[in-house]
DNA sequence: ATTTTTAGTTAGCAAAGGTAATGAGTTATG
DNA sequence: CATAACTCATTACCTTTGCTAACTAAAAAT
């Protein structure tokens, strides 16, 4: 809890939260995709997906499409801008990663390394 | 985040967020505290405090008591209710750790205890 | 005695989560 | 084919959690 306020807190210039980040990094990893499987995605109920997704449409980070195939869903995908912040957020991430990576020893990088493959597995990836 | 909500979801029955749980948590751990020392602590702003607080109050977890050599300040504790609440949350939060555990090997288990303690010292416990 | 600082609170904003109910589109069935 | 049943996304509404700014009361400093 207390590390993941630190963290939260570590978000910084561009004004997104978490929720709104993760959104925009899974449709960069895994493409367009509809808001149904992108609750899913990230373990939300569906109503909540359909608000995260109007801010960022509303921001200009992402952009609806309908589909022909199927009237009833709706393609979110990333925009320009939002390709461009998500980028910009990676680096600065990285930045603070790099930092705080040099703080401790490449044996426990590699036991942080191994764990987050751990996690991952947990998480159900 | 994915692996955030799903811990969430785990909260389960007794109906108190993670933030509230962290509270009673940090008090049993630490034994009572002032408003301000907690906010410090969970890394929280001292209103935002107030209010988590209240609610637990409210909810019959916490006490408040006066300070009676600084009026300002106000001395939180774990009621019996909230001791009793956090017992319990903390064996059923042990019961799905324990399944979760015995998915994975003992090495991996030996990388993942490594890992929290890294962790712990990056997050400036 | 007055000013400054500190602890906690209140008020008000926005985001994120949830459930329940609706609308529109698709699929299944009589 | 017409209707029933289901599915996807949304709207409406509630709670909790963060935040900042402004305020009160108490303590400390001048």
């Amino acid at each position: 809890m207390r590390l993941a306020r630190r963290l939260r807190a570590e978000r910084g210039d561009h004004g997104l939260t978490l929720s709104q980040l993760s959104v925009l990094a899974t449709l960069h990893r895994h493409g367009a995709m509809t808001s149904g499987e992108l609750a899913a995605h990230e373990r939300v109920q569906p109503p909540s997906m359909t608000r995260t997704v109007a801010n960022l449409v509303a921001d200009g980070l992402l952009e609806r499409k309908d589909n022909p195939e199927d009237r009833r869903q709706v393609l979110l995908r990333l925009t320009k801008a939002g390709t461009e912040l998500l980028a910009s957020d990676r680096a600065r991430r990285e930045a603070w990663l790099t930092c705080r990576m040099s703080e401790i020893t490449a044996d426990e990088r590699q036991t942080l390394a191994r764990a987050a493959v751990i996690l991952d597995r947990l998480a159900g990836s």
